[in-house]
DNA sequence: TTTAATTACTACTTTAAGGTAGTATTAAAG
DNA sequence: CTTTAATACTACCTTAAAGTAGTAATTAAA
């Protein structure tokens, strides 16, 4: 019941870029260095947040990352979608993960809740609502 | 964001064995059947709940499984447990998956309320409940 | 007492996520 | 033009979860 590593990592790179929205360019070292995620990782977790258009790059000397868009228009879930981590609708505890209208899992009814829950959190947190919140590692 | 495989077969293989507390015994090849588990990974997993006590066994000609108590008094939260992915009191989305007084991640109380639902419905539904509900695949 | 049917144990294989290494490419500074 | 500092790409290594195979131990029926 967690996230994966990866979507974790990309949530707190982007979250710390948005609070540093005055430096025009961050690169991987510091980002590396402050959250604490192995550099070469990360870099492989920015080219697919690239590839994403979340992020834009400018390569070379005095090179780096800012996000592609205003903080405030870039949500958690869009970030979770890169890496196939969102919340599907048909997505349950139970029954390695699908229930449909055809076959439900036991625990169906008692997770619709949390589960709206957790697609609200993921959909209404923007970037800009999480930069700065929280400590850094 | 989902329970392992070997939690969500655990809660159908003990499901289904509340849903027929008329059998005494009920066998692996019998549950790897409807519950549609790989039988040598079934086993494995219920050779856990029995030392986990939440099952008895017999071996033997005529063996089988049988659960441990009342299926009211088994909860969802008791077999996840078993293979440590209950939600802990610190476990967040971010941060690798801890948060602390000292530090909180950036989500920190987004996660609240959805966290406190889910581990409502572990800890609350009992096999009793979630017997007989949905289909067994 | 033998046989058949069952769980328990030990060890292995497979798969996917997480992580690393080295090289190529790019672009500004000197 | 060369050097330097950055990202991009390709390939590999490591670890843990998932799953498989074979044998031993146990029990009741025949």
């Amino acid at each position: 019941m967690q996230l994966s590593n990866t979507s974790q990592y990309a949530i707190r790179m982007l979250a710390y870029m948005a609070d540093k929205k005055d430096s025009p360019l961050i690169n991987a070292t510091e980002l590396a260095k402050v959250l604490q995620i192995p550099y070469k990782f990360l870099t492989k977790i920015m080219t697919e947040l690239v590839k994403a258009d979340l992020v834009i790059s400018m390569r070379g000397r005095e090179g780096g990352y800012s996000l592609s868009k205003k903080a405030s228009d870039i949500k958690v879930d869009d970030i979770l979608n890169v890496f196939h981590d969102s919340i599907q609708e048909e997505q349950c505890v139970l029954g390695i993960g699908f229930c449909n209208g055809m076959c439900k899992c036991a625990l169906h009814d008692q997770w619709m809740e949390p589960k709206l829950l957790l697609q609200k959190m993921f959909r209404e947190s923007s970037l800009e609502d999480i930069a700065g919140k929280g400590c850094k590692i």
